[in-house]
RNA sequence: GCUGGCGUAGUCCAACGGCAGAGACAACUCCCCUAAGAGGAGUUCAGUGCGGGUUCGAAUCCCGCCGCCAGCACCA
């Protein structure tokens, strides 16, 4: 029986929203003590680079967790939920080029409209904490680390080849390098050899391979997996001939293919190519070289590419087979991965098959599928088989023979089992102004002299010219570059370099506990009670890099002694991503949508609730708003329902009491498991429900539906919760519990199949014994009529479910 | 090219191996006739990309193919 429409006021989120947003500011609401008699959970979502532009994706970075962290409060957790902003980057940088502002100035004015979207959009978070990264006190502490990394030996200056775009004369981060392309002017990227400061990442790749007692989804660990890239092998060394003492040692996974190695590969770059060149060659291989090193990455490393090389006139020793076996050169071999050097092996290798096609070179089969051996090979056989043609080890499976021909090398003294990683070092210079400055300082006599604890921060100057031309801007301000050497007090040079930004949100997460303390980079004592994080959100775009660094500096400050665990986050989720036609959102392309207008129609409930109504929350979605109507005809259902008087008291409505409780139990798992969007549906199903319930049962059910819908809208929940009458705050309230027995159906609609086709339908109470479910099925006259006088072969019985009768 | 994920009404999406539909958009029909919001009630709409297999029973598990998306892309 529905209730009669009666006369109620007007559900306008604007001024809702508005007054409950201020007050709760007021009331501290939101305010996360650090101790309480509730246990403590720390609740943590990505930061965001105050970019300046605001769409609709960063509402579903933050509405579905902000509802989660708000389930996590109702349910009795003190919930730290705190935010910042990792505001260096090279945007800034961009800006002030583009638009002649400060990158302080634009980064302060981007924060403060985020900071006014997040109010909007009624987050509960703990402002108090903020930590913004490009503050002197924040990136003081990146400084420390650098020097405490630095004293370990875990950041070290080295050479490498780096990203270098030829118009703007710097180096850019591999994620500023958009298909081997300059992200800001489009330029060709070129690989340059210089001098940059590394973190040793890979010290702990086999570490960072272990996801033991975290929580976190398998899309994230294969990702990191992958990008680490440990590869089991041999790492052996073939002499030059003719050569004094010269070898070539390379890395192989194959070692048990080595009788089938009839030529070698250095790549472009490797030392020894000058060394063993014949002056025959000489000049035909410096210009193979040359014209490797200029050219650009993206083209070079193409698979697609036909291979090309040059040989050496050089010949190295096959041990294996004592055979003299032609060393080449070619750009197919990376400098940067193993040692630059390979044997190749084209029986069962299809790059090098493909190069010993092409320049003639000798194709020897020496694993075999079958054990037989073959007369010739129309392609590279990849697989394992029976080893031939190899020698002692001939007969021997290939599996067992890697390890064998690795301790064979190992014996005979030419090598050993090995390990190798595709991982590198965590590359953090950057010719950028807006980033960390590197505390060293570089002096004639003493080289990279450390910046003394006591001289941090080394803050970053103010007054640069950013032209985004010509290196490093710092190198331009003399009273940042000239200073005296910490060592010896002679004039020296300050290091012009700034920190990848990777490195201030390495650790971002242990400054929230504590954003104020400064004599260390973390309140130990107040970091004990929330750390490691519980639970982590963000895009999964961040898979490897970030998620990675932050693995890594966690266990860095661990060996430091500086932490007591070893992974930063317990539990991990990551949203899916918004897209726009197809196409990611942004300001160049001109395709940002906004949220302001949605706020200003509908109110931000409406669009936190369609954030998590579109689908689910891993997938992220082509945005569309034309479904956020039917979210805020809910609300208004919900309105309605709350503000409405039930009617007289009257018996229970056993049916409504159970869609309450089962929509308690729904709607808590899928929060739980971040379903939002099945949790929304089925708080709308019993809003439905509730709309055509009277009495008792409906005023129960329409407070337990305010209860449930808190997280998700706190406005409209908090509003109805006190019009209501309610104490408090709702966001204080404890959540629902429901009960199995009530929540059980009581009646349940038993189907009954007869060789698979539908026969009947018959109601039944609950929980009936199987015995009992399948004599009421037989009886059913519909069924009887369909067995006509046949035996049932057999007949399955699905509790509260269906029952399955076969006859044949 | 390799790896992974996904293909369900016109659309977005649900469905422990058990009646394909929870919720919503759109469309259509009717109602309400201002006091009010882009109101209410209802109807229509797919046999689950294609082909096999397993099973009493498959959207769900297995195999092959097609399409889309993502990641990696000469990693020795």
């Amino acid at each position: 029986m529905a209730v009669a429409k009666q006369r109620i006021e007007k559900y306008e989120p604007a001024s809702i929203e508005a007054k409950w947003q201020e007050e709760w500011v007021r009331s501290g609401l939101h305010d996360t003590p650090d101790d309480s008699d509730r246990p403590n959970f720390y609740f943590l979502t990505m930061f965001p680079y105050p970019s300046g532009d605001i769409h609709v994706g960063h509402w579903y970075a933050f509405a579905p967790p902000d509802a989660a962290a708000r389930f996590m409060r109702m349910r009795g957790h003190n919930v730290l939920f705190p935010m910042g902003f990792d505001a260096f980057g090279i945007n800034a940088e961009n800006a002030a080029i583009d638009r002649k502002i400060h990158p302080a100035v634009w980064t302060e004015k981007n924060m403060a409209h985020m900071r006014e979207q997040f109010r909007r959009m009624g987050t509960a978070i703990d402002w108090r904490r903020e930590v913004i990264t490009c503050y002197p006190e924040y990136y003081r502490w990146n400084q420390w680390m650098f020097l405490k990394l630095y004293e370990k030996g875990l950041a070290y200056r080295g050479e490498a080849a780096v990203n270098w775009c030829p118009r703007d004369e710097t180096v850019l981060a591999n994620e500023q390098v958009i298909n081997g392309h300059c992200e800001r002017c489009d330029t060709l990227v070129v690989k340059r050899q210089m001098t940059q400061w590394f973190y040793k990442i890979t010290n702990y790749a086999d570490e960072l391979l272990k996801f033991e007692g975290l929580d976190w989804p398998e899309r994230v660990r294969v990702l990191q997996t992958n990008w680490i890239g440990r590869s089991e092998g041999a790492e052996i060394a073939f002499p030059v001939e003719g050569s004094s003492g010269e070898e070539i040692r390379f890395f192989t996974t194959r070692p048990d293919t080595i009788y089938g190695a009839t030529f070698m590969v250095l790549a472009p770059e490797h030392p020894l190519v000058a060394t063993i060149t014949t002056s025959a060659k000489r000049a035909e291989v410096d210009r193979y070289v040359e014209h490797a090193r200029n050219m650009a990455e993206i083209e070079r490393t193409s698979a697609e590419r036909e291979k090309t090389g040059v040989d050496t006139g050089a010949f190295a020793r096959n041990v294996f087979t004592g055979e003299r076996i032609p060393i080449y050169v070619a750009d197919y071999v990376l400098s940067t991965y193993g040692t630059g050097a390979i044997m190749a092996v084209p029986g069962h290798d299809e790059r090098d098959f493909a190069f010993a096609k092409k320049y003639a070179l000798e194709i020897r089969e020496v694993v075999s599928p079958d054990g037989a051996e073959h007369a010739r090979l129309d392609e590279p056989y990849i697989g394992e088989g029976v080893m031939v043609r190899s020698g002692p080890f001939t007969g021997t499976r290939s599996e067992v023979g890697k390890q064998a021909v690795a301790e064979e090398a190992r014996k005979r003294g030419v090598g050993k089992p090995s390990v190798i990683y595709r991982l590198r070092d965590w590359l953090i210079s950057r010719q950028r102004y807006w980033g960390t400055p590197i505390p060293i300082v570089h002096c004639e006599t003493d080289g990279a002299v450390p910046v003394p604890y006591d001289q941090l921060p080394v803050e970053l100057p103010r007054d640069v010219e950013i032209t985004g031309r010509g290196g490093s801007p710092l190198a331009r301000v003399a009273s940042f570059v000239n200073t005296t050497c910490p060592k010896c007090g002679k004039p020296a040079r300050r290091d012009t370099d700034t920190m990848d930004t990777f490195v201030d949100s390495s650790w971002y997460m242990y400054r929230y506990v504590d954003p104020k303390i400064d004599t260390a980079f973390m309140n130990k004592t107040v970091g004990r009670k929330w750390l490691p994080v519980q639970q982590y959100t963000g895009g999964v775009e961040h898979a490897i890099l970030h998620l990675l660094y932050m693995r890594f500096m966690t266990k860095a400050l661990r060996d430091l002694g500086e932490l007591p665990f070893d992974e930063p986050v317990i539990r991990f989720r990551y949203q899916g991503t918004i897209v726009f036609k197809g196409r990611k959102m942004s300001k160049s392309r001109g395709n940002v949508q906004t949220p302001d207008d949605y706020v200003r129609r509908y109110g931000a409930d409406t669009l936190r609730l369609f954030m998590m109504f579109m689908g689910p929350w891993v997938d992220g979605a082509d945005w569309n708003a034309s479904g956020i109507e039917g979210v805020h005809r809910f609300l208004w259902r919900v309105w309605e329902l709350g503000l409405t008087e039930p009617g007289p008291a009257s018996a229970r409505d056993g049916d409504v009491d159970g869609a309450v409780h089962r929509t308690i139990k729904k709607v808590t798992a899928d929060l739980g498991d971040y379903h939002f969007n099945t949790a929304v549906a089925a708080m709308m199903e019993l809003a439905n429900t509730l709309q055509h319930a009277s009495g008792t049962s409906r005023s129960e059910g329409v407070a337990t539906l305010i209860l449930l819908l808190a997280p998700f809208a706190p406005h409209i929940t908090e509003e109805l919760w006190r019009r209501r009458g309610g104490a408090g705050s709702i966001h204080q309230q404890r959540w629902p519990v429901y009960d199995e027995a009530v929540a059980a159906p009581r009646e349940v609609t038993i189907v009954v199949q007869v060789d698979g086709k539908v026969r009947d339908r018959i109601p039944m109470p609950a929980g009936l014994p199987d015995a009992e479910v399948q004599r009421k099925a037989l009886a059913s006259p519909r069924v009887q009529a369909t067995l006509d006088g046949m035996k049932p072969a057999k007949v399955i019985v699905v509790a509260d479910r269906i029952v399955s009768i076969v006859t044949k």
